[in-house]
DNA sequence: CTTGACTCTAGACTATGGTCTAAGGTGTAC
DNA sequence: GTACACCTTAGACCATAGTCTAGAGTCAAG
């Protein structure tokens, strides 16, 4: 198969693919004579698992962790296990982040009638308002 | 005052107040004869706008856009409060985005008996699996 | 055998928000 | 008057994850 198929039916961009490859998550695929890259069916599945996994969160760099340790023997479903739990304390950090974001900013737009001057809007008065903590 | 103060009295790096000058954040600031920069205390204030705003999830652009909005006479309340609603849902639907990943990765997680070899692990089980939506 | 779709490479460009460097010029306290 | 900290500029560089381009070559259908 020539790269255009694989990228329609991973959902992936051509570019993408050749991405991928540069970044070493997948292996070069053969060459025809002409060059082209000619790839197996299995590349399909290799490029489906690498956009599945950034689905869940995990970024390309994770996602080549989590294909050496499928690909290494001597890893087990410990390894990669930890690697998710660590994905998931790293998305729950980063909600608590923006829920802190949410609920300063809720608290400030309250704060602004929402008519009048600027120079009644409780928001640009926070933001210029003298340092509280 | 020069740039190090201003940097140190607003939490910035000399470098960050260079750039948001660039990016026309800020207001170009004197200039002595040697060409160092010479800052009147307002800049501190301006700053620390910037970085509160930051801290409530405004992009830089964002920023730029309240700062115009605080210095237009006619603009009123209602534009800095419509900028902030907008910023709050965009954190909502980023925080729901999190929250489907972390629903995702937990599910998928909770399969991994976290023993054994990598292929008992349903992690990559599910990630190598057939598309199923 | 032509035509149109496809592919190749290297490298530039996008967006975000900075950080750092080199090579040189100042400011100031002792 | 000399250290040493500080400042100047333009431009390179970081991470992330691609996207796009130019200019050339290839594939496959009719």
């Amino acid at each position: 198969m020539k790269i255009g198929e694989v990228a329609r039916a991973s959902g992936l961009g051509i570019h993408a693919v050749r991405f991928y490859e540069r970044e070493g998550l997948i292996d070069e695929p053969a060459r025809r004579a002409s060059g082209y890259r000619e790839y197996e069916p299995e590349a399909i599945l290799s490029l489906r698992f690498i956009r599945r996994a950034k689905q869940l969160g995990f970024s390309l760099k994770e996602i080549s962790e989590l294909l050496s340790l499928e690909a290494d023997p001597r890893a087990g479903a410990a390894d990669v296990k930890r690697l998710a739990e660590a994905k998931l304390e790293d998305i729950e950090s980063r909600i608590r982040a923006l829920q802190r974001m949410r609920r300063a900013l809720r608290r400030v737009t309250a704060g602004c009638p929402g008519t009048g001057p600027t120079s009644r809007c409780s928001i640009l008065g926070t933001l210029n308002r003298a340092e509280k903590r």
